[in-house]
DNA sequence: GCAAAAGTGTTCTATGTACACCCATGA
DNA sequence: TCATGGGTGTACATAGAACACTTTTGC
């Protein structure tokens, strides 16, 4: 055990919406989306057979962010729309073992490319509100990063990360309606994307519902999805 | 020079308000104080002879904060009223000779604790808009930091950390006027602050100024400074 | 034609902003 | 009494919330 220099690494809290089952009228569901995120079984100890992020060293010649994305990279598999340094977690005795200093970062994904995604014995799925006791002071890390979420949902365009190319503003305010938990208005929902130009009509239609077919939309690429400030790109 | 394992260090953006000059009525002043921001002079290689940032190394057994805060009062024998962890820095090159990630902290001094504040050979208090070329990326992280405080001045309460236990509004306002760069209206201000109850009104009221004598205001303590969330204390 | 989602219009309220104006004190 | 900052009142502009209403499709 060494008192002198603390271990430094890099973890990842990973989110992706994933569709709720067919709705029947009468059921409890309030949204049409729910937040998940990918764990890994630790196979040693401590916290053996706990789940944890996933995480590991930074390499000589990556910066904190790419640790972060191969990270991602190698348990799902994934490369992600959207990547922002959480925070570093350094409390003493956040590790029964040795003192370990963690930066952790946070990533949205598309749920098309969630379901590619890497599943097996070690690495699993859980809904973000419904998690087991995790290893360390991961359990925290999660709530945290999802308080970030929820605020940078609120004054950032980083709702698109979740989607596809070409999305209706339906498909839009049910990602806001998943991550914020609540019913939005779909008339001033409309008219606030819109007046902030961050999307942009496109010609085209979703065929194949049951009712009207809504406009296609995509984002506007001269938008940067969130303002982080004079920050350097890596 | 290891390449396996980076050096973990903590380095702390100290801010303070210091009251400007008299000002003449044909000044070019547009705020009745600027920021500044205590530096320590390099005493080796790399970048020996040039202005850092204060920090150094975590003891084994405090925490990040901890560390931000001893840091703090080793070079100022200052204690802060607000101090919140700004952003991990580790790209590859930014020291020249070994691997360095630094976590970095911003922290708010009020001016009569500034004003007994170490200064010295290696100890010098800096315009913050109007810094030498830094070592390291130190001139990049203080701009993040004044950024990261101009934003939250408009969303927080941390103005407070800035000032004494009783305060006029009219001093409150010329926090923010001094952060922000740009005049308040002081009717429209005063509303504003009054409507959020941060502040209370005491009886008191601040005599020998050469007009009618301002009601003098604490703070409100059932008010955090800032919502960071759910973060843990330290 | 009917149900339901897509999309538009209108009203009400809260909040911010500009600025006129009165108040109280020192010199 | 006058200059000046302290403090109040008011009117206008803008943004958001609530909700009625029209449009367009599948069945």
């Amino acid at each position: 055990m060494n008192h002198d220099a603390p271990t430094l690494a890099v973890s990842t809290v990973i989110f992706a919406l994933r569709a709720n089952e067919a709705q029947t009228k009468d059921s409890g569901e309030t949204s049409a989306a729910t937040l998940w995120l990918p764990l890994v079984r630790r196979i040693r100890e401590p916290f053996e057979g706990r789940w944890a992020l996933p995480g590991g060293p930074i390499g000589a010649s990556e910066s904190l962010g790419d640790a972060a994305a191969r990270n991602l990279l190698e348990t799902t598999s994934l490369t992600s729309r959207y990547l922002e340094q959480l925070y570093a977690f350094g409390t003493v005795d956040r590790s029964p073992s040795q003192r370990v200093v963690s930066i952790v970062y946070w990533a949205l994904v598309r749920p098309d490319e969630a379901e590619r995604a890497t599943e097996g014995e070690n690495v699993r799925w859980f809904a973000a509100d419904d998690l087991p006791e995790l290893a360390f002071d991961h359990n925290t890390i999660v709530e945290y990063a999802l308080w970030r979420l929820r605020n940078k949902m609120e004054y950032s365009r980083i709702a698109h990360a979740f989607l596809g190319e070409r999305f209706t503003l339906t498909q839009l305010r049910e990602v806001y309606e998943a991550v914020l938990r609540k019913p939005l208005d779909p008339a001033n929902f409309r008219r606030q994307i819109e007046s902030t130009n961050s999307v942009v009509a496109t010609d085209e239609r979703l065929a194949g519902g049951r009712h009207r077919p809504p406009r296609l939309y995509r984002y506007n690429e001269s938008f940067g999805l969130a303002d982080n400030g004079p920050l350097p790109v890596t």
